[in-house]
DNA sequence: TATGAATGATTAATATATTAATAGACACCC
DNA sequence: GGGTGTCTATTAATATATTAATCATTCATA
């Protein structure tokens, strides 16, 4: 077996399981006619109904400029509506559209179910651990960019 | 703090640690005009030179069809090169020239450096376990596609 | 209050991901 | 030997990622 050691760093281990873990989801999504970042779209705006555009990035993890063009498909599909700020008119606040909260619940419980799913493949313990150690990683500094600002303010 | 089982959520979490991890890597290939699966590719190749498609593609998890454009490319700069298979013409084998291999030669070290410096900002104990625990995640059968081919065979 | 810096969303250009379809080559079978 | 199905790489179409640049707005400050 070659790159041995390569497929088992930590990047590709985490691509690997992502690959083991998304198709399921995905195929839900598709069923209804979503990709997976809409989805994600849609599920933070049902407990963030009318978020700011960053705050949506940064929780979605879709790139801003990626989120754009998410947002543009959406409002043409009717799910979502965007809304700019009166106070600060660089601020964009995106809503959910009725039909988008409506899609989101017929959606929401397929995906909790497969959720479970995955979640009964693995030993609880186990699980709690890899949760555990990921938070971990995903607290790392990603330790890029010093020149184009400063990180450490 | 809105969405927290979403963020929490596994899938969530392996890209928050992407996320985290992959910036570092990905300014070093930058500064060396690679992208990270042009990047994949010629770290493959530099242990399986002459290495099939397919498993090219499995190896760096880049999905057949983007593999196509990324091997293009890499040709255009003159970094690998593609033979067809005299028995059975439908395999595509794949090398690094030696200009290939001579990048390889000056990217590598950078790259294990700053995966060494990633390894040690991780307790050791914790990082085997994360290791184990996505190997065991990597393991899951995808779940998906029973209409398409047999999985169970 | 004019003006340059900073901020937030967006556009632009290129590369890759996803899904489905295609085209060529091989195996098999009759 | 001709059809039929299968396998492999590739193309096609659309969506997203990445990086840099732009544009409008706001802020700071002289």
């Amino acid at each position: 077996m070659a790159s041995q050691s390569f497929s088992r760093s930590l990047p590709m281990l985490l691509y690997r399981a992502l690959d083991a873990v998304m198709p399921r989801f995905r195929h839900i999504f598709n069923e209804f006619g979503l990709t997976e970042q809409q989805w994600r779209v849609l599920r933070v705006l049902w407990e963030r109904d009318g978020i700011a555009f960053r705050e949506l990035s940064d929780i979605t993890l879709i790139p801003a400029p990626s989120l754009v063009g998410v947002i543009d498909r959406l409002a043409k599909q009717g799910l979502v509506a965007r809304q700019r700020s009166e106070s600060d008119r660089r601020n964009v606040f995106v809503y959910a559209t009725e039909q988008g909260r409506e899609l989101h619940r017929r959606v929401r419980p397929r995906v909790d179910e497969a959720y479970a799913e995955l979640r009964a493949s693995i030993d609880a313990q186990d699980w709690r651990r890899l949760i555990d150690s990921l938070e971990q990683v995903a607290a790392l500094d990603p330790a890029v960019a010093v020149e184009k600002r400063a990180v450490n303010q």
